[in-house]
DNA sequence: GTCTATACAAAGATAGAC
DNA sequence: GTCTATCTTTGTATAGAC
């Protein structure tokens, strides 16, 4: 596995055993069928998490979940490396607006829904920084794994610490 | 700025005004060029977090010192959009070894030295474990300015995980 | 809708002179 | 050591037929 943009787009027409006239009708360029892949994969990666929360019990459970949700979605995928937004993020030099509407789409999915559940553990303004919180140490285990660390083990660390910190705010201090 | 992959030689050349011939003849490639360009990084990366962690008093500030280390580091340099080890980690398809070495050597160089300072802190063989933890944090905060935050914002609010989980291991559970 | 063949541009690297 | 000029490869994209 590779960062997306470095591959070329003979690599994917080979492996999708399909011409390039064919590609390029339907997706118009490699940014669109790069846009359309990661819009996919965040659709994707919203249900699993959702239905994550949903089987979750307590609120502080629900609010953890997100790391269930990184285990589970990861086992569904090929095993790419670490996070495709961030990957791509990472890379791309100059991007054209749908596509740098998908990758922010994905931090701001995480920091709002993170948000609400926070909402049910810490009283008034304080759900937003927790939920920064929840979302630094998340993005830390995608970058565990692109450090090549274990992903089980990362998952698992970034689930304590998430535990820790969500602890932490809910006694006293911020 | 961008990724250091999809740069071309010709933009490195016109920045330094210097003709290809010259730039060959140094580094030898593109990925020669890259590896001493990481080489000098990582020497100033490791000096600047040595003297944060020799200002430091206590243990703990010790261990925490890697934060505003990467916050004074950040302000000696260009502003690069996050970590220039990860950020090639992330892009480059195959690298050679040498190169290869001095990307593991960040990773290393933060377990190893986080590990040595939590010795201090928490007893017999949790050290190292503690230092994953805390390399997740550090590996966090980077994520969190690659996803657009501010970097001073999500490194203060590295440290303050960081603190928390640092405290949670002092005290009991593991 | 999909193919083959190919155009066009970008990028890494080198030759040979000074 | 450094330059100008250029070679070669790779990569994105399109033309035109079926």
């Amino acid at each position: 596995m590779q960062g997306v943009t470095v591959t070329p787009v003979d690599a994917i027409l080979e492996r999708a055993r399909v011409s390039p006239a064919t590609l390029y009708a339907h997706f118009g360029n490699k940014e669109g069928l790069i846009t359309q892949a990661l819009q996919r994969r965040l659709s994707a990666w919203d249900r699993t998490w959702q239905q994550c929360i949903d089987a979750a019990d307590t609120p502080e459970e629900k609010v953890l979940a997100v790391f269930d949700a990184l285990a589970q979605h990861r086992r569904s995928l090929h095993p790419s490396r670490w996070c495709v937004f961030l990957g791509v993020t990472a890379e791309a030099p100059s991007r054209g607006p749908e596509l740098e509407d998908i990758l922010a789409g994905d931090t701001r999915l995480l920091a709002d829904r993170l948000g609400e559940l926070a909402a049910g553990l810490v009283g008034a303004g304080r759900s937003e920084n927790l939920a920064q919180h929840l979302v630094l140490v998340y993005t830390g285990v995608l970058g565990m794994i692109l450090r090549g660390a274990d992903a089980d083990t990362a998952i698992a660390d970034g689930r304590r610490i998430a535990a820790i910190t969500v602890s932490a705010f809910g006694t006293a201090d911020a």
